[in-house]
Order: C-alpha cells, then structure tokens, then sequence
DNA sequence: TTCACCAGTCAAAACGTTAAGGTTGATATT
DNA sequence: AATATCAACCTTAACGTTTTGACTGGTGAA
C-alpha cells in the first residue's frame, strides 16, 4: 500500500507538502501541486481513512441503524432509502455504517457507536411521537438528521413527506367521489407519520360534516396480511366500507385481494388510494385496473438524508436543514364513484 | 472521550498494563485486571476504533456492495440480505460498511475501499457466471464471500442455495400433476442462479422425456410488470402454459395478476409454484388460494455470509467455507392437476 | 551466596496522517 | 542598506491505540 511517506521520497520533498499539496492547500506551488499529483495518480495512492479519521477526529462516516427483526414499515423500504443514501454519500467520499440492532438495544448501540468515533453524524427513521432517541442524541450532543419527525421542543434536522397532506388529499379525492365510508388502513399508531395521515383524513372528513368512525381506521405494520384481514373487517361492517386509504403498496396488495375475494371489482364497488414510496419491483401503473396512488420516493428521501446530514456536519444551521415535502397524486383506475347504498 | 490514559492515570498503572488487562493478555495479574475493567466500566470507556484500526491494519469491518440503481434483483431481497449480516456482525464487533455503485464503477469502488483500509473483508452479491469481481478480488487477495456461485478454476468461500434443485423440484412437482406445458418466470440469463434454475427444470423435463421449449421460458429481472407480461405471453400461446414456476414473490405478484385478467383461476386451470427469500410484508401463505413455494430465508443468507467472512478473517481455510443449502418446498394450493387439454 | 527464572509491569516505538509553527531565500519597501 | 513581506517548503508534534522488548523484585535451585 503506497502512502505519503512514499510519494514524498519518489518526489524529494516532505510529506507535509505532499499532504498539502492533495488537500488543495494554498501554499504549494502549483508545479508542485502537479507533480505531486501526478505521482499519486500514477501510484494508486489512496490515504489511509483510518490515520486521517484518528488526526482530524473525524470519521467521516454517516451511521444508520438498522432493525434486525424487521418489525415496521422499514423492511422494503429501506432498501431504496439506503440506495438513497448511497447515491448522496458516494458523490462525497462520506461513509455509510449501518448499526444493527434489536428489540430495545438501539440507543446502547448508538453509544458504542459514538463513543468508539466510528460517526460523525447519525440518520435515524421509524420515529415515534415521542421518540426517546431525539432526546438521546441531543443530550451527546451527536449531530443527526431525522427522517419523520416527532414531538419536541428542540431543534432537529429533518426531512419530512407531508403526511398530513397524504390523508387529507386522499380523502378528499375519495368524498368528492360521493364516498362517506372510506376505510383508513395505517400505520402503528405510535408512529408520527401514521398520526399525521389520520389527522389529515380526520380533517377531511370533519370539513364536510362527516363523523368519524374509528371502526373504519386500523393501526398495524403494513404488511400484505394485515391489509387483507382489515379489508375484509371493513367490507363486512354494517355499514360497509365503499373506499380505502391504504398506507403503503404492501397492504394495498392485501387490500386488492380481500376486495377480490368478497366478489367485488376494485373502482366500481370498492375505491382505492394508496400511498406508494416507489419499489422498482411493485408498479400501481401496472396492477389491474391501475393503482391510484399518492406518490413520494423512498430513495430521494434517502438522498436527501444524507445531503443534510452532510451539511450539518459542515456548520450549516438546523433551521435551514428542516423540510417537508409535498406529495403528488396520481390519479389512476381504481378510484370510482361511490355505489348506490341501499 | 475517555481514553486508556485516562484509565491508567486513575488506577496508577502504565497504559500499556491497561490495554493488556482490557484485551485478556495472561501476563497481567487478575487483581489488576479486575480493578482495570471496573473503571473501564464505571467511566464508560470504549476504544477509539480509528486509532486500534490504524496501529492493528485491520478495520474490523467488513463491505458489501450496493447498486445505486437498483436494477436487478437486489432491491427489496437486499435489505432481509442485510439484516442477516447485521444479527451476525453485531454478535461480534464487526461493522458493515455499505459500499455504494453505480452502472460500472463497483470494482473501481472496490479499490477505493481496499486501498485506504477501510474494509478486511467483502461480501459480493448477485453473482454472474463469469464474473469479474471475483478475479479481481482473487488478484488484490482482498477476503471476500460469494452470495450464490460463479463459473471459475479459483477456490472461493461462498454460500449458496441449490437453484438446480429449485428448478428440479417445482418442476417435478407440477410434472407429476400432469403439467406438460411449464412456464419459467426466470431471472437474467446471465445470473448464475438463473441458469441454475433452468437447469434443473430441464434435467427433469429430459428425465420424462418431454422436449425443452424456448418459448415457455423468460429470462428477466424479478419484477412485478415482467411477471405479468411474460405470463400473459406464456398463457396465449398456441399451446400455452398450464402452470408456472416464478422465480420470487415479486414476479409471483405479476403472473397472478395475469392469471386473473385472463379469467382464470390459481390451482384450477393454471398452476403456479414460487420461489419464496420471504419477506415479511409478502406471505404467500396468505394469497388466495395460497401459494405453493419453495423457500429459502435470504435473511438466514445473510446471517451465514457474514459469519462466513469473519471465520475467513479467522485464518479458516476456503475449503471449509462453502455451503449449499437444500431448499424446502411447501405445498399450498396453487397447484392442481393439469387441466384436460382440447 | 549467586544465579536463573518468572510474574507482573512499564517505557518507547510504531501505525499514517494532519496541523502548528518555523525556516528559507527572494522580492518589495523604506 | 536594512528591513519587512511573502511564497514555498520543512520539522515536529500530535491523534489513541497496540506491540516490542526491557525492567523490576521475589522465589527457588545450585
């Protein structure tokens, strides 16, 4: 492996300079600074991450933790939101660590990872209301970008989907349709994002004069299961669902087939939104009839993560790195006006 | 931060006698030791990772790669892939480094990574049958594990299921049925594990003597749309397809969905069997009717490549190191007898 | 008594880089 | 002519570990 101290001696200067001259420092001449450039290039010189992360301190390293039993929405998802990641990361020589972990051993295992100046900065996800991590990593005082957000009173960085906006829009477009019972298929209630989209489908709702039935809401993981067992509780109800939010194409799939075993056609007698984050491998343009969807992609989130933590990292101010992000609708096939109810 | 200075101040002790006594060296008296690893304790002292990597050479770390555009199979497999690593790489003080790549660069990535010690090992997915990387790999004697197999003369650690055998077995399954006309939902042909698969699926078509034919078989990657078109493709042939093998979930998802656009019913007029690395918000044990798979936990995969990779570290010889795994078939009720042929 | 040995400890060097501050010799300023 | 300034380079010290080899004082053997 060729280091400074080799440049140096094939150039007959000191090490110093050949440092300075890499790192773009202004006091090299520029003839040198081409020579020495030259000489690296030719050499495969590459520095020593693990030197230069114990002189500066700096890991230059993003941490992601990472939930082995995959319990919660992160299971697909994070796939992409780490390609995401990557992407952003990849353009600026920063590093991604995962941090497993399980069950109750998250913030432990952020320790370890502090303490042992393996992070400089820390992208956490599936945040709660009350996220005890948000008060954790403020407390050490380790720079982190949220993706979500959460209730408190201290600053953070984050990027955010307005989730809000996801259940409001897709109610509407649902009552506008004549639909009054529309079926809320979210998330864990604990989750913000899953509280946002209620309170948005809540406030659509309570627009028109609607009363809200917590009959036609389930909080669950969004998993092709549970999407089809509460599909099925909500077209069996007295008053049966015409319509349904699904949180995410996972339970959209459950929801799809539980509509189909009950004999029903999905946008005649049974409407559908989902909210889609984009996997390459389940298109809603491609289901039959196509999926209407709310649409934000997982992997620009992911992209954007990191984007803010890096800047975080280089002084910018947390006020500037907070954003939410508008979805857009895409109307497609499966939204119908509500049937005659008899 | 504390540091072993630290430490070796408060106990009187030298830094060194702190450091032995902390990484179990037999010359340091158990009394000392004792009382070293109560302080280390009781101020929370954790190595500086960068430091120990830098004097050691070893980054205790071990990469995977990850495609930015997530094209091929990748996508929602990798992140129950990784998982796996993480459970095993958290029992051992390991960390994962995920390296990003795009279109071509992977092995110029690969570089990167060797070159400033980042990494001691590599675990390399989605294997080709002559594949570059792992002669790459071989020449700069970088320790990598091989997720699946490879066409070369060179020795490798590598863990694998036995596609051969899930293209045998779905294949025999549906033959016994009386299925002549078997659609294979296939992944790109230039994957090992594809051409594994069709390999199988002819050994036991040639074993009953019924003729190998290039229209019912679909070389693609595993997603949804491609499931579906080829499935329409195989079910309008002049002869068409009685049943299928679809090689994951994803393309499963597909070629019901064109099984039911034709008006044909799953079990009954077409049989499917599908290759199931479970997901956890996809089971077909839920579909209607269920699916009949055979499966393989890409999770467990991910678990054994990464232990794999640290008994490689460990000095254990390659032989040793290279593990098919049988996969089990589980019978739902996707499949039924072939339907009379007019 | 002398020597060898051993358990337990330590000082010093090394890993490859960055950073602080000093040293040149040449040019500009007075 | 003396002094200040500057570009360009260098020496040295750090970063926090691990590791090597040396040093103790005590015990047992000769």
């Amino acid at each position: 492996m060729v280091k400074l101290k080799d440049l140096a001696r094939e150039l007959n200067v000191s090490i110093t300079t050949v440092s300075r001259a890499l790192n773009g420092f202004s006091d090299v001449n520029e003839a040198t600074r081409a020579r020495v450039s030259a000489a690296a290039e030719r050499l495969g010189y590459r520095p020593n991450m693990n030197a230069r992360r114990l002189v500066t301190g700096r890991a230059h390293t993003i941490g992601l933790a990472n939930p082995s039993e995959s319990s919660l929405i992160h299971e697909a998802h994070i796939a992409e939101f780490l390609s995401g990641i990557g992407e952003a990361l990849s353009e600026s020589e920063y590093d991604l660590l995962l941090i497993p972990f399980k069950q109750d051993d998250e913030i432990e295992r952020y320790k370890r990872a502090i303490a042992s100046n393996r992070i400089d900065a820390l992208i956490v996800g599936s945040i709660l209301l009350h996220d005890p991590r948000i008060d954790f990593l403020h407390k050490v005082g380790m720079p982190f970008v949220v993706h979500g957000r959460t209730e408190t009173e201290l600053p953070y960085a984050f990027i955010d989907i307005d989730n809000e906006s996801v259940g409001y829009k897709s109610a509407v477009a649902l009552l506008e349709k004549g639909h009054r019972r529309i079926g809320l298929l979210n998330g864990p209630a604990e989750m913000t994002f899953a509280r946002d989209r209620e309170l948005g489908y809540r406030r659509a709702l309570s627009e028109r004069g609607i009363p809200f039935d917590p009959a036609l809401t389930d909080n669950a993981m969004m998993a092709d299961a549970h999407g089809f067992a509460a599909t099925q509780r909500f077209l069996t109800l007295k008053k049966p669902a015409t319509a349904l939010i699904a949180g995410s194409m996972a339970n959209a799939i459950g929801a799809i087939r539980a509509i189909r075993t009950a004999g029903l056609i999905m946008g005649r007698h049974v409407s559908m939104i989902a909210h889609d984050d984009i996997f390459h491998f389940l298109k809603p343009e491609s289901m039959v009839p196509a999926l209407t969807t709310t649409t934000s992609s997982m992997r620009a989130a992911g992209h954007r993560a990191a984007e803010i933590a890096i800047r975080l990292l280089d002084g910018e101010p947390v006020e500037n790195l907070q954003q939410v992000w508008e979805v857009e609708m895409n109307e497609r096939e499966s939204v119908g006006p509500a049937p005659d109810q008899g």
